[in-house]
DNA sequence: ATAATTAACGAAAACGTTATCGAAATTTAA
DNA sequence: TTAAATTTCGATAACGTTTTCGTTAATTAT
């Protein structure tokens, strides 16, 4: 019942726990013989070493954190899993935390990891944090951190992050090059920097094709959600009769649209075509499908804890760590909620 | 930069270890002077005791374990929710970790979770495991483990479930007393306990409104996945005209199954009912909505961590423990693919 | 006054592992 | 045969915390 030790396997063979714990490890300076005989015991013992001896002696706990807005999310439920595969084939384990997109939140995760002594602390920013001093906190207690994806510029550590202006652009682009000419953006408050990106991506496209930008075709939402987008498509159908194309800078909100306008009658994508952004499962499952930019979290989580890593173990030898940022290439995804039917 | 310890503290203050460290626990035998000293100090390193040691120190790591088929999905994506959230207000932290439904990676995972030593261990079963060794393991390693939705009867130890027989005879219930008479049924392979219940339960509301149980009108798929449900809907439209109603074990099959009825021309409801399984987000934005079984994951989740924590406690008195499964209620939800319009 | 109690602190062991260094014991070289 | 090199192992310190049990000094009781 009580779990073998070194001293126990010691004690049995008549050997010093050193000896034990070398000829387990395969030190050289022990002959074949004692190893085979520990390796032997060892083995009938069913011993695992103990990690939290092994944490405390070796100074590594081999866990890494990682904070995202939200666990219940397409994407970010990718990130998790590209992080926790990755993380899973280099002997580590993950602590997943949602920070349900609070700065305050998101600040006590930070302070509970890193007194847990975690190796290293991947996070992707909730939507409301501005300030970055527990980021800059976690550096100062020698934590290596990557941000991915929601990211601030202001922070000095590696990154993992998709073009969200060239992703916008394109989405917007390939809305007017089938034909819209009074494309709609509906978008979150512009305070992270994805959102910031993904609207100038939008106007950079409308510019580049000779079309006005007009402030009143711009619709914020606070929740990003399919219920903000239900209620902009009450107010594109009530107020804006002209507008022919919506870039939503969310699947969820460019469901909600499409949802909703169809529902008032409007045909999709004859009278308007929408794309969202993320490629969320639900975009396969809409009538008619919905047009979207893939936005690869599988991939970045993938990314990311191979940065971790690497900057943990550059740490290890003492190595100066020179700061990238990896970018993730997006593609655009077209289906039917964007195909113009020829007249 | 070097992080503050006791031993510094004590050095600094010429104090003992011991003193400093029961000061900053509030013990009594210590003056409330050098408490004042010692935790102003404390306070001012920023002193955060190592957890390594503490975790040597007191056999236990405040860490504990979650394993679930899939993370990439909208039902476990919640029960991760409602474990992590709960745990956090324990003061615990988790790692959660994806068996793929794969048994060989479950165990693997299992000998992981066990070598970090975690206090305790959380896991939804895989679909193809069927062998429970590694499960007993846990317990001969006198860990506790908590099995939640995906469970096997063959294992005693503390569980929570959702009654899926009671569910399953709703749902069929539901569409029969809307005035389907041909109620086809679509599940998976009938390993999981999940899938067995639920074809009894289907079974059991036939029988119990005297409708003959048809072995024709069951289909088995695969995966069950969005295209698995097209297909067995692509089946049904050619081969079994006369069937009225689906009941689907999971929203993705009927989601499948309910957007190819479409395309091939049927109405829904009015040509077939649809109705499926967990409630998942995409239920609520396809056209017309489809009616499911609400099965919450939250709140099992919070329900596990509890039955897991209060294990861990009585273990720790030396208290036997009597296992218990806790059931959490379910709710028919009534939405537009299974409202037969009034002739 | 001395004895008994209380207050305040420290020494030390323990949790289990790792790695350095030195010491026997054995082998090879001279 | 003696000196040098090699093989094989163990003693020991260290990682940082917790808690038991003493010990001293100060206080109260007699």
């Amino acid at each position: 019942m009580a779990k073998p030790t070194l001293s126990k396997i010691a004690k049995t063979l008549g050997l010093s726990v050193a000896t034990v714990s070398k000829a387990l490890k395969d030190y050289p300076d022990i002959s074949v013989d004692t190893k085979r005989k520990v390796k032997d015991l060892a083995e009938q013992l069913n011993y695992k070493p103990n990690s939290y001896a092994q944490s405390l002696r070796n100074q590594e706990s081999k866990i890494v954190g990682l904070i995202i807005p939200e666990i219940v999310h397409h994407f970010f439920a990718n990130i998790i899993l590209g992080v926790v595969k990755t993380a899973e084939k280099n002997g580590y384990m993950v602590i997943t935390l949602q920070s349900d997109e609070k700065y305050e939140v998101e600040k006590m995760q930070i302070e509970n990891l890193l007194s847990k002594n975690v190796d290293g602390i991947l996070i992707s920013l909730a939507d409301n944090t501005v300030d970055h001093k527990h980021i800059k906190g976690i550096h100062d207690s020698g934590v290596p951190v990557v941000l991915l994806d929601k990211i601030s510029k202001l922070i000095q550590c590696h990154k993992i992050v998709i073009d969200d202006e060239k992703a916008a652009f394109n989405a917007t682009k390939h809305l007017i090059e089938n034909g819209c000419r009074r494309v709609a953006h509906i978008r979150g408050p512009l305070k992270p920097q994805t959102t910031i990106d993904r609207f100038k991506g939008y106007k950079r496209a409308l510019k580049e094709s000779n079309i006005e930008f007009d402030n009143k075709l711009v619709f914020e939402t606070k929740n990003l959600s399919f219920e903000d987008g239900r209620d902009i498509a009450d107010n594109i159908f009530k107020n804006h009769k002209d507008i022919d194309g919506i870039f939503a800078m969310t699947d969820l909100l460019a469901t909600g649209a499409l949802v909703r306008l169809k529902e008032l009658g409007l045909s999709i994508p004859n009278d308007i075509s929408i794309i969202g952004f993320s490629n969320w499962f639900l975009t396969k499952i809409t009538t008619p499908r919905l047009s979207t930019v893939n936005q690869p979290g599988f991939e970045m989580g993938v990314a990311a804890f191979n940065l971790l890593l690497e900057e943990i173990e550059e740490q290890k030898k003492g190595n100066e760590i020179i700061y990238r940022t990896i970018e993730i290439p997006t593609d655009i995804i077209v289906r039917e909620s964007t195909k113009k039917l020829i007249n």
